[in-house]
DNA sequence: TCAACTGCCGAAAAGGTTTTCAGGAACGTA
DNA sequence: TACGTTCCTGAAAACCTTTTCGGCAGTTGA
């Protein structure tokens, strides 16, 4: 199937490829009959332009790069949907790139998008936390979604995670629960330390302090999740709230309380955190558990990059708050 | 930050504009230091030359469409990811468009793909059964994968369900197995009806049939394999193993075993499908599963495109084999 | 010495579109 | 009749690169 042009359009219906591109481009002056002429030719040879040569000339190509640490992460995907989904709607199409973690693969990547005249750039981190800044020196506007980058100049989208340990806590305490524990991952993750944060915040506003005497920091694994259960009920047995710092730590600590025959959410409430969908709607009861909105970050990504093609961006970190998204795991008490 | 044309570089370099572009690219007839000099100019002016502007005169754009129905589920993106790789190493880009399972969406993806010249495409489908084929007067060369297109005269790529059946089963024979039951999903995925004959085959080989006296087709969701396994445990209270359609079914099979006092794998073995690691590898005990090679088969989707581009690609459904991963959910008895 | 090569280089065309600008047609006005 | 307007239309330049082909200089062979 041969590709029709403008000429062939132009030709079709008996006008010059100038007034041919006018009249589907909607430029005023083309009186109507002709531009109907045109229009009409146009979708008989089924003619669509070419993107490249549009491209080459108005300077601007209707693309944009996603560049992506980690495909296979389940935190990239959301926003990188967000972002596809914003876009669709105009004109625009998503450059896909995965640079598996790899600092040269990134580079590559930044390379043969710049050499296609992406008209911006995403670059979607693998950990909340911070990442290196692709330079000051880009031709096109860039914005860092999830992991902030490092260079306080670039514009960085982050979810709130002091917000969101905020969040959590304040539905405990509304559920009546006093006694509240926390049991998070990494602490080497600044995603952790500010989820702690806002929960100890939320907690001292109340008069309370964290149940066990600390925050419980160890790895993202429902195995920790039930370790770390097990040493809290030892030292402190009469919790009634455990908030989780991912929904897998939570279903760790499910799966203990189940153990030692507590009720969920009869005697301990439990918050999780991510709303993994498949881990946190299917335990058992399900879970309470904080989302991120990540499609709504990709989504804004999308839109701020929008407006700021041709023009500048501002700079900073953005944070976007989380939300509560209840389940059976949590009730009030009695 | 201007970008440099080769204009720039070929008057730095002191040549002209085909000179630059011979040294560039490699071609023969320019001599050795004239081809240094350009080099030269061309990496001070960090010149990366204009995509767009070669594809128009080459008619090849290094880029491809991957068209997929939902980038929520789990399937694609491993597929993705595969391809992502295969292409990555060349120098061709990935468009990512995701239709969200709506065909005017995916007709509207379509197009703007087209006019954007890539040079392939492939089309990811949501479930295993075979979906719509774009057509067979495309431009370019489509290769489906995962889900196959329902006109013959397509290439399509998808993983052999029957085969991995067979697999399953027959390692929980060699496991010393020999009332082996089949928990799976939805009657109406034709995976579902595949795994099952697979499995069946496999046994009648041996002269067994299966425990339970029928394959329990019902949800592919964990509170499904609960059920159902309570319902085969009344019906078939000695059956020593259980092939799942889905590791979300196994999980909720291995609750219910649990609950039931009965040793996994000592008892009853367990081998679920998919290889989800999430719910995989974090079962008690991790699960025994089939893994579908999705990314493998993304990658020699991206193979059999480049090199069909141009030229043409065969046709019919090519099954790639699955992939057995043992982990504590199955072992010899005794 | 002249003809035929060989090795390098550059002028120009091509690819498909947008945009500017000049000019033709039709019309009204003096 | 001459002229100024208003509408439309089309010729041509521009975007940036690749590729063909002609030509120049120097070399070889007779």
């Amino acid at each position: 199937m041969e590709r029709a042009t403008l000429r062939d359009v132009a030709r079709l219906a008996g006008v010059s490829v100038a007034t041919a591109s006018k009249a589907l481009n909607g430029q005023p002056q083309v009186r109507a009959s002709t531009r109907e002429k045109v229009m009409q030719a146009a979708s008989q040879l089924d003619f669509s332009p070419n993107t490249h040569a549009q491209a080459l000339i108005t300077q601007r190509t209707g693309t944009v790069g996603l560049l992506t640490s980690d495909l296979e992460g389940r935190f990239s995907i959301p926003i990188l949907m967000g972002a596809e989904d914003a876009f669709g709607t105009d004109q625009t199409s998503v450059f896909l790139c995965d640079a598996r973690g790899d600092s040269i693969r990134e580079k590559h990547h930044l390379r043969a998008l710049l050499s296609r005249r992406v008209d911006g750039l995403i670059v979607v981190g693998a950990r909340p936390d911070s990442r290196p800044s692709l330079g000051r020196d880009l031709p096109v506007p860039v914005i860092y979604a999830y992991a902030p980058s490092d260079d306080p100049a670039d514009l960085s989208l982050v979810s709130d995670n002091e917000g969101g340990g905020r969040l959590a806590v304040d539905h405990l305490i509304r559920c009546g629960r006093r006694k509240i524990a926390h049991i998070t991952g990494d602490a080497t993750y600044g995603a952790a330390q500010d989820r702690a944060r806002g929960a100890l915040d939320r907690l001292a506003q109340e008069g309370l302090s964290v149940a066990g005497g600390e925050v419980w920091f160890g790895m993202w694994s429902e195995a920790w999740g039930r370790g770390a259960t097990r040493m809290l009920l030892e030292r402190c047995p009469d919790v009634d709230a455990i908030f989780a710092g991912s929904d897998e730590i939570a279903r760790g600590v499910v799966d203990v309380l189940h153990e030692e025959r507590l009720d969920v959410p009869g005697q301990v409430a439990v918050v999780g955190y991510d709303n993994w969908t498949i881990l946190a709607a299917n335990a058992r009861p399900p879970l309470t558990t904080v989302d991120l909105n990540l499609e709504q970050l990709g989504r804004v990504a999308a839109q701020r990059l929008f407006a700021a093609i041709g023009g500048t961006l501002g700079s900073g970190i953005e944070k976007f708050p989380g939300r509560l998204v209840t389940r059976e795991s949590t009730a009030s008490l009695r």
